[in-house]
DNA sequence: CCTTGATCTAAAGTTAGGTTTAGAAATTAC
DNA sequence: GTAATTTCTAAACCTAACTTTAGATCAAGG
């Protein structure tokens, strides 16, 4: 037998702290690619433990999975990453981090001048549709916090 | 015919631009409260508005439906909120969009300070488990970036 | 060899926050 | 007094991110 035959999903699953279904559906989203053994079961490496680690930080600071995935495919796929691999990538979600913190700060001013004037009229007020439209498929908010303009 | 019968629900959604759906949904979820007319249908005060604006930014700050029907229990019961009434529950609003910030900017700080330095060995990240655990009715992560403590 | 535990796949279920659909009844417009 | 719009309810459907379930196979221990 040899050093290593990589680690069962079991394994895998105690290390992080995920549970086995998560790991399995992170596969299924291209997150992670393990390869198989004779029997046909995942086998991982130890690297994996650190890219599944990046994914629940990535995670907790809001990325969807599919972004994740796109952050992730800035390592180098021919060899395991190296730390400064991974302080590379990482400067990307700071900089998501930095913007989800002044989105949040702007919301937060906006919510001392406006609410907190008591104003309350305004189609004007720029709580109204703050330029971070996460979902927006269908029509968003139009006028908050107030009266229509032609009222 | 009185000077106002009040709203119908499409005029609340023109108004709010929100959907008819979601504004039906919303009054299942107990955020709002219309009368019906002799006919069966919603009518709703021109304040309505003004409580779907409210919920619509909360929303914003990443308040769940349930946090801002508790936010809005806030709110007289007995009389159409003032001002100072708005002004009053979106003190809430602000501790909580206050704390998001703070956890962000943290979690940023240990961003730099943890992958940024490469150390990425750590049990011991602050990284792991950033003690605002929205999600944990299952068990959370354990170790973050790194091997398990006896590898 | 046999039993126990881990893993496999596919499909269905879960929560949040809604949207869509269908058929019926109310309202409005002409 | 129709015809066209709205609104009504209930139930089904939707996405994200998983979990649960069922039945089968694999792996490891004695």
């Amino acid at each position: 037998m040899a050093v290593s035959e990589g680690l069962a999903i079991g394994a895998l699953a105690r290390r992080t702290g995920l549970a086995v279904s998560a790991i399995r559906y992170y596969e299924a989203q291209g997150l992670i690619s393990p390869w198989r053994n004779a029997g046909g079961q995942r086998r991982y490496q130890r690297a994996d433990i650190r890219r599944l680690s990046f994914v629940m930080i990535a995670q907790q600071f809001g990325l969807t999975l599919p972004e994740i995935r796109e952050v992730l495919s800035g390592l180098p796929g021919n060899r395991t990453p190296t730390p400064q691999d991974w302080q590379d990538i990482s400067k990307g979600l700071r900089a998501h981090l930095d913007q989800r913190i002044d989105t949040l700060t702007r919301l937060r001013d906006n919510l001392d001048g406006c609410i907190g004037c008591g104003c309350l009229s305004l189609p004007k007020c720029a709580l109204y549709n703050p330029d971070d439209r996460a979902k927006s498929n269908g029509s968003g908010p139009r006028y908050l916090m107030g009266d229509s303009p032609e009222a």
